[in-house]
DNA sequence: GTTGAAATACAGACGCG
DNA sequence: CGCGTCTGTATTTCAAC
């Protein structure tokens, strides 16, 4: 289990991770070694995966969001290696989760604006030929983003 | 707009935050002074927001994870300041964005278990006061996260 | 958990193409 | 004007205690 110093390395890690073992050090209040020993063994033991930067889409000219659940026309191996696959070549699909209730899967999407998100879908994920139907609902405006987990449960 | 290197360097940085000058310098096959000028620009200029770290979830014990559409009793400054306080407030809800069709917005939430994310529900979005109705989808098996913003648009 | 020392990376100055 | 070489300084990394 993680001791507090863990718990709050990781909470400052979440919302800046490029701290350096100074920073944490301060944030903790333990010196710089044992803060870099556990940041290390956060690290070595999967708590943290990795570290990203996180960039604006807007800045970027992307500006539509969609969430679009996809049922497929069958669920054979096939099928659903196929799906697989195209979710992760496209890199406008930043997630994708198998849920529950009538669809199979949750995908969220990025695109410049709208109509070509709308593309995406039409041209791209409905010529796979295994998708049976769609559901894409508009992301209007983003409220939270990719929030911090919490350490502390 | 950004040329080809600043677009490398994007790429690389969303997959490794923690990429030095110098893994960078290899990566884009330029020397560590331009790239490190170019992060700074792009840091300055708000292309990269902040940096992370990217924490497993399992490993803090969070096993489940939903999709929950909400619509509000009403559409008062009132009601939807009541509720996007909750959710800037509540570590559990991951994403929140604002959506079209019958929903008001669409939350993505993090529970120790499925039982935690439907007491979440019930015990803390519901009685706010502001929530007309909600709809859960459960996350089965997680394909794809977070995936980087595609660069080359 | 603390100290300290070697290795590395950063952050900028300066001159070159 | 931006690239690349160079350099003092800060930070990281990992001993030994």
């Amino acid at each position: 289990m993680l001791d507090k110093y863990e718990r709050l390395i990781l909470k400052v890690l979440q919302k800046d991770g490029r701290a350096s073992t100074q920073e944490l050090s301060d944030a903790v209040d333990l010196s710089p070694s044992p803060v870099w020993r556990r940041v290390k063994r956060l690290e070595d033991d999967g708590y943290i995966q990795r570290y990203a930067a996180i960039v604006d889409s807007k800045k970027l000219g992307l500006g539509a969001f969609g969430y679009v659940q996809v049922s497929l026309v069958d669920h054979s191996e096939n099928s659903i290696t196929i799906f697989k696959h195209f979710v992760h070549k496209s890199e406008q699909v930043l997630e994708c989760a198998s849920i529950t209730g009538d669809f199979d899967f949750l995908l969220k999407i990025v695109a410049t604006d709208p109509e070509a998100l709308e593309e995406f879908i039409m041209k791209h994920m409905l010529r796979l030929g295994v998708v049976r139907n769609t559901t894409t609902t508009f992301v209007l405006r983003r409220i939270k983003s990719s929030g911090a987990l919490p350490v502390d449960m």
